[in-house]
DNA sequence: TGTACATCAGTGAACGCGCGTTCACTGATGTAC
DNA sequence: TGTACATCAGTGAACGCGCGTTCACTGATGTAC
C-alpha cells in the first residue's frame, strides 16, 4: 500500500473514531485528543489530515447522518416507515449510540455550534428519504419532516430520561403518536 | 432589608442569569463566571450560594422548566392546546430563548450529563400539565407525552438550522404533524 | 541491483486560554452593652 | 443613644486541569542515479 492509500484509511480511522465520540459525547465533549487516541494515533497529527476541530465535525456530521440515511432506505419492505419508527423509537436506540448522531449534536448547533448548514443540508435529504417511505399523495414532504422532528425529539428525551420510568413511557408515546399523525392525514385524504 | 432577605434576592438574581445563559448557550457553555457577571457580582461569591455548579443546574433546569409550564398553563381558552402549538412552534419563540430551555439541555443530558433525573420529574410534570389541555378521554398522558417531544424536537431543530429555509418549513411541518398527531386519536375515538 | 537523498505521516512537548473551585481578605450590616 | 466588636456577603487572585492548536523532530517509505 502506497503513502497516499496509508493515509486516506487513517483520515477514516479518525472520521470513525470522531462519529463514535459524536454521537456518544456531542460536539464539545469530543476532544481533538480523544478522537485522534479512538484512532490509534497521537494528537499532533491531526492537522495533517484536517484543518481544524470544526472542519471535522463538519465532515463527521456529514457521514454519519449519510450513513444513518443509508441503513433507513436499505429496508424496502412493506409499510418500511412502521419499521424506522419501530426501531429508531427503540429502547436499543436508545441504549446504544450506533447510529443516529442528531440527539448529541442537535442541541450545541441550536445554541450557537457553527454546524447549521451542514446540518441543514442533511437533515433536507434526510427527510426526502423519509418521505419515499411515505404513501404517496398528501404533503409528502411535510410529513416527513413532522416526523423526523419527532423520531429526533422523543429519542433525545428518552436518552436524558434514561434509567427513570418515564423513558421507556416516552418511547411508547412517541411511536404511537407518530403513527397517529400519519394516519391522519391518509383519513382525511380517505384511505 | 435585612442581610438574609439581601441574599436571598440575590440567589434569584443568580438563578436568573443562570436560566438566561442556560437556554441560550447550553449547560457547559454557561460557565459560573459569565452566570456571576449577569448577576452583576464577581465569581467567588457563587459559593456561597450554591455547593457546585452541578446544584445550579439542576436547580435551573426546575425553575426554568416549572416557570414555562406556568406561562403554558395561564391560557385556558378554547383550544387551549393550539394555542400552544402555535406558540411553542412559531418564529419568534425560535428566534428569542426566552422560555424553554430544553433546546439547549436535554441533548447534554442525553449525552451524560448528571441531571436526568431533576429532568424526568420535570418533563412527567409538563407532561401533565399538557394532558389537561387534551379533550378527555383516550390515552391524554400518552398523546401529552408524544406531543412534547414532538414540540421539542421541532423547536430544536427550527433552531438548529436557524438561517436556512429549511427552518421555517420545519416549524409549519411540527405544527401540522402535532394537529395531525391529535385528531387521529380524536377520529378513532369517534368525536 | 545498490546506495544516497528527499519526502512526509505521525510523535510528543509546549503554547495560551477558559474552566470550576478555593481562599485570604474587605467593609457594610447587625448585635451587645 | 453611642461605641466596640462580631458576622458574613461579596471580592479578586490563584490553583490545577483539559482544551485546540503549533512545531521541531523522527524514521519508514519512495525516488534518482
Amino acid at each position: 500500500m502506497g503513502r497516499a492509500e496509508q493515509k486516506a484509511e487513517t483520515r477514516e480511522r479518525i472520521l470513525a473514531s470522531a462519529g463514535k465520540l459524536l454521537r456518544e459525547r456531542g460536539i464539545a465533549a469530543a476532544s481533538v485528543q480523544e478522537v485522534m487516541k479512538g484512532a490509534g494515533l497521537t494528537v499532533g497529527g491531526f492537522y495533517a489530515h484536517f484543518a481544524s476541530k470544526e472542519a471535522l465535525v463538519d465532515e463527521t456530521i456529514r457521514g454519519t447522518i449519510g450513513r444513518a440515511r443509508g441503513m433507513l432506505l436499505r429496508v424496502h419492505e412493506e409499510s418500511a416507515i412502521e419499521g424506522v419508527i419501530r426501531r429508531y423509537l427503540s429502547r436499543r436506540h436508545r441504549d446504544e449510540a450506533e447510529v443516529c448522531p442528531l440527539p448529541a449534536i442537535a442541541g450545541e448547533i441550536a445554541s450557537g455550534a457553527p454546524h447549521g448548514t451542514v446540518l441543514a443540508e442533511e437533515l433536507a435529504a434526510h427527510a426526502r428519504a423519509l418521505a419515499e417511505l411515505l404513501p404517496a399523495g398528501g404533503n409528502r414532504r411535510e410529513r416527513a419532516l413532522g416526523l423526523l422532528a419527532l423520531l429526533f425529539g422523543g429519542l433525545t428525551l428518552a436518552r436524558a430520561t434514561r434509567g427513570t420510568a418515564l423513558s421507556d413511557e416516552i418511547l411508547k408515546a412517541c411511536r404511537a403518536f407518530a403513527r397517529d399523525g400519519l394516519a391522519a392525514e391518509d383519513e382525511r385524504r380517505g384511505t
